[in-house]
DNA sequence: TTGAAAGCGCTACCAT
DNA sequence: ATGGTAGCGCTTTCAA
């Protein structure tokens, strides 16, 4: 059995008060009791609980983090931030893949409130936003990550997507590339269509031609992006770049050109968007634009954080938002004459 | 303020008591009662809380799993397998990236204790087992995945390694290499070790040269596996095949090729082991030996569970081997002659 | 079929 | 400086 506090109140002969107040190192304790209580739970191996503490009205120091899917590798990388912060603030972190349903995040949002988890960070996106509306009046912390929902006033860290697409954009340009295509996922996806309008607004304002159909949305899968990949470069006005907003759809695109005897990045550059592993990996390297994910999952956690000890930190919404950063490899060139 | 069993039994005119009967469907409640508290409960979006059911007794309805690291593709991937699995069943699931530090997997475990987790899955190395020794003491569920403790009478859950390497030499030796050599991880590592045996156990039985030069050790870099891989192809007697014992050293492997000129699978063939997303995403795709990570993550999770409700089957210890398999691309090839 | 009450391990307030 | 004790929200006898 495991030893509980009045274990070592009786072993030390004192009352369960003091062995509290020395745990929680409050209160006015004589030096020699309190050594000779520590002695006492460190010779019964005694850990106090956190479910009795929690529910005494303390937190359970415990998080949960929402993702669509964490083997994807971006969502690791972004899971393996929030675990690291959060371990430094001494908090654990229950994962929580939701393959992006609704149902699924519903269902996890509630058992993590059964669970009383002390916030809940939503990487996930979410189709109908009232399902978290209702969290909002409970007393669980929540902020968003690489997520956008602006009609909700919660505590958000994004990076300048808009401005990430027109970082793609203006490198491509830069080494003389006039005819672009984009990869996008589904258009419900705001940082996707965010990178988008970025991206475009900086080829029209360089007076490039632009039209809709080079922007080719993608479902979640290498398989799909390489097949739209397919279509536009089979187009008979070839593009000479795809910029692609996320990693699997550049590495689908990568995989395109190869199909079709193209080489990368003579014949065609591919930008990728997120740079993870794969952009690492790839062959070639990817071009990319980096989020910047440890910053990102740290910046998250804080915020949260604080918004648990400090109610007036609770109150206001607040909306960071990291710049990206263009990552130079090997799938970009200027372009062949 | 989040309703309680108390708000309910006041609203429905019923004692606690009874409240707690419906929520557990246990007891003798009448077809009304019943179904007026249950919209009662219905109406004050009522949720029983975890942590006082968990006070009285019951579990928490939690597991934890320790990794060396989430955003490493192989772990997130069993990270994956193993949450759905839980979710399945109705537990939630805590992620612990230990980066193989025997004190952060001290710290972590003390942690998942304090918070009363049902029980722990390990899928990080330990050097020290004595670490979880007194675990199997307390009222918490022990079981490996992907790691073996023979000293350790747990629940375990690993590929049988030993083969995985045969299925590499054979593969190799049918398609007429002769000079092969071996990336292999720690030494430290008992899966690797086996495999690295495995494969030599073929190479030996058909003849062939081996000398435990061609077997590099790597740290847990692709940069190492380069390394590593550079050293061995710059041999004058260039092996013609490399096993690499996870896919980041084959990576590094397929990058360090490149950099010599050398085409792959035509001047050196290349397996990986695992059959992560980076396998199917690296040029060429990776020739690998794959572990049947959705079902080894799905087994742990039964096996665990079933142990927390059955005390028979807590008492023994399971050993689950399932079968690796080799997954032929396209980074190998017979040789040239 | 229903309810009263003890208790799970801990915190915090109030006495002493 | 220390201890008694009333909860926290729920489960589980035991009575009625």
């Amino acid at each position: 059995m495991k030893a509980t506090i009045y274990d070592i109140a009786r072993e030390a002969g004192v009352s369960i008060a003091t062995v509290s107040q020395v745990i929680n190192g409050k209160g006015k304790i004589s030096e020699e009791r309190r050594n000779e209580v520590m002695r006492i739970m460190e010779r019964l191996n005694y850990q106090p609980s956190v479910i009795a503490s929690a529910l005494t009205g303390k937190r359970t120091f415990t998080l949960g983090l929402l993702v669509p899917d964490i083997s994807n590798p971006f969502f690791a990388e972004i899971a393996r931030a929030v675990e690291d912060q959060s371990r430094r603030l001494g908090y654990s972190l229950v994962i929580c893949s939701t393959d992006n349903k609704d149902e699924r995040v519903e269902r996890y949002l509630s058992l993590l409130r059964q669970k009383s988890v002390d916030g809940i960070i939503i990487g996930t996106g979410i189709d109908n936003e009232d399902i978290i509306k209702p969290l909002l009046t409970q007393s669980i912390a929540i902020a968003l990550i690489a997520r956008d929902m602006p009609a909700l006033a919660v505590h958000t860290v994004v990076v300048e997507d808009f401005k990430g697409g027109a970082l793609g954009a203006e490198h491509l340009l830069k080494e003389g590339h006039h005819r672009v295509a984009v990869l996008a996922e589904h258009p419900k996806v705001s940082s996707s269509r965010e990178r988008v309008r970025g991206f475009k607004s900086v080829v029209e304002a360089a007076g490039l031609p632009w039209s809709e159909e080079s922007v080719k949305s993608c479902d979640y899968t290498l398989e799909d992006g390489k097949r739209k990949a397919l279509e536009l470069l089979k187009l008979t006005e070839r593009p000479t770049a795809l910029f692609c907003c996320n990693e699997l759809l550049a590495i689908g695109a990568l995989q395109a050109a190869k199909e079709l005897k193209l080489r990368i990045p003579r014949d065609v550059s591919v930008i990728g968007f997120d740079n993870t592993i794969l952009a690492s990996v790839s062959d070639p390297p990817l071009t990319t634009i980096a989020q910047p994910i440890e910053a990102m999952g740290k910046k998250v956690v804080d915020l949260l954080v604080e918004a648990l000890q400090d109610k007036s930190a609770a109150a206001k919404a607040e909306r960071i938002v990291l710049e990206p950063e263009l990552i130079i490899r090997q799938s970009t060139s200027s372009i062949q004459v």
